[in-house]
DNA sequence: TAATCTATTAACAATTAGGTAACGCATTCG
DNA sequence: CGAATGCGTTACCTAATTGTTAATAGATTA
């Protein structure tokens, strides 16, 4: 994907933000579409599909989260990178907006050379642009993972896994051989804070042993788990 | 090496974030140095030596994922840990610079607690903090013992021991030779506050004598127990 | 909207690690 | 020479840990 075929939406509701930030971002060849409220956002989100959205946090009608929470809900947006303008002030740890959906934030007041290498540091994300290369395919033994597909080519033959099965599998494929420790896991695959039962892990351990084989999977008990070719 | 000699590089163009994760961790007691763009995090990481270097991902001039790159090519810096500080909870997989050597990384939004206790984890990685040791194989005699995997390695022929047995083992490795009296044994292995019969300590000798071979387990009466190859 | 899939939990079974008691043997020491 | 002490050994018990299956709520897809 090239730049001027990425699209981004910019939501303020002060004409001079829309214009600066517009300009700069139109000079670096991106198309830019613009928004002054929530309600307008969310429509001009789903009648353009942008790749990133600039928004204002306060804004009249609708403001940056409740927009934000509903345009997270939209399928077609689900890769869309959502990024709020917050001012200064606010304390970091504090801003709401990552529970509505939103990615990163920008503080105010904007600099535009900032504010353009973080747009381009961000949409290096998007698959592709600028040839920006990551493997995308990990080899352990006779399987093949693809990360970007979810699945994986063992002898020949694809398994699709369900994202955490494949999360799972993908890291302890990571490191052959070395046991992944219960809170390891959780740590790496389930994320910093989110507590799930006890079973949880047995549960996908089991399932890839099914559709992977139960050789791979060697339980060290009291430790944790590991893969072994 | 003790807290206070620990060296934490911080990167972020956010002066909010540098400061609040700054001073939560040099409450902890770790030396914090800062830089708000790659490049100069290339610079610091040169010139400081920081044992971890906690980086955000995006970021104007140069972003995190190049910076990494090229600090991972560092010949001095083989050893620095770097996190990544990425948006919202990407999945493990799909978390962009591992490809770029990153060890791990913590999701936005950032909480003190969780960071902190994240920071202390992956810093027990490296040697001699508070007495954990980084070192993953541990080579005696004509066995090697590798704690990333749990087991040890005979003649060619694995052993995979339990916990316990292996932590013993450990334990007794790490100083061949020197007598590890009892309460030193039950101190390291069982810990200050579990209390365990007078025989537990033999029996899991016996079951390593079995395992390993009897000739290796020297008793010392009335002392306590020593390895010797 | 109905029809799948997924992730998680709950409940129970199976397994194993860790610990203990009991007994026997050796060494030490009075 | 016994008695006392410390250690080795076995068998057994219990608690902790993991395996397994099924049920359910939530997502996702057709």
């Amino acid at each position: 994907m090239k730049k001027k075929d990425i699209k981004i939406l910019l939501v303020d509701d002060e004409q001079d933000i829309l214009e600066i930030v517009g300009y700069n971002l139109s000079q670096e060849g991106y198309q830019i579409v613009t928004a002054s409220n929530g309600k307008e956002a969310i429509a001009k989100a789903k009648k353009e599909h942008p790749q990133l959205i600039i928004m204002d946090v306060m804004m009249p009608e609708m403001d940056g989260m409740e927009a934000c929470e509903n345009i997270r809900k939209i399928p077609e947006l689900q890769d869309t990178i959502i990024t709020f303008l917050t001012a200064r002030s606010e304390d970091y740890s504090q801003v709401a907006g990552f529970d509505a959906g939103a990615d990163d934030y920008i503080a105010k007041p904007i600099k535009p050379k900032v504010l353009v290498s973080k747009v381009q540091a961000l949409l290096r994300r998007l698959k592709g642009v600028e040839g920006v290369s990551s493997t995308t395919t990990l080899t352990v033994g006779n399987i093949e993972i693809n990360r970007e597909e979810y699945k994986i080519i063992k002898d020949g033959e694809e398994i699709i896994l369900p994202r955490k099965e494949f999360e799972l599998f993908y890291l302890l494929a990571t490191k052959p051989g070395k046991v992944f420790t219960r809170e390891e896991i959780l740590d790496k695959v389930w994320g910093n804070e989110v507590v799930v039962g006890g079973r949880t892990i047995d549960v996908h351990i089991r399932k890839l042993r099914e559709k992977i084989g139960d050789s791979f999977f060697k339980t060290i008990k009291g430790v944790g788990y590991k893969i072994e070719f």
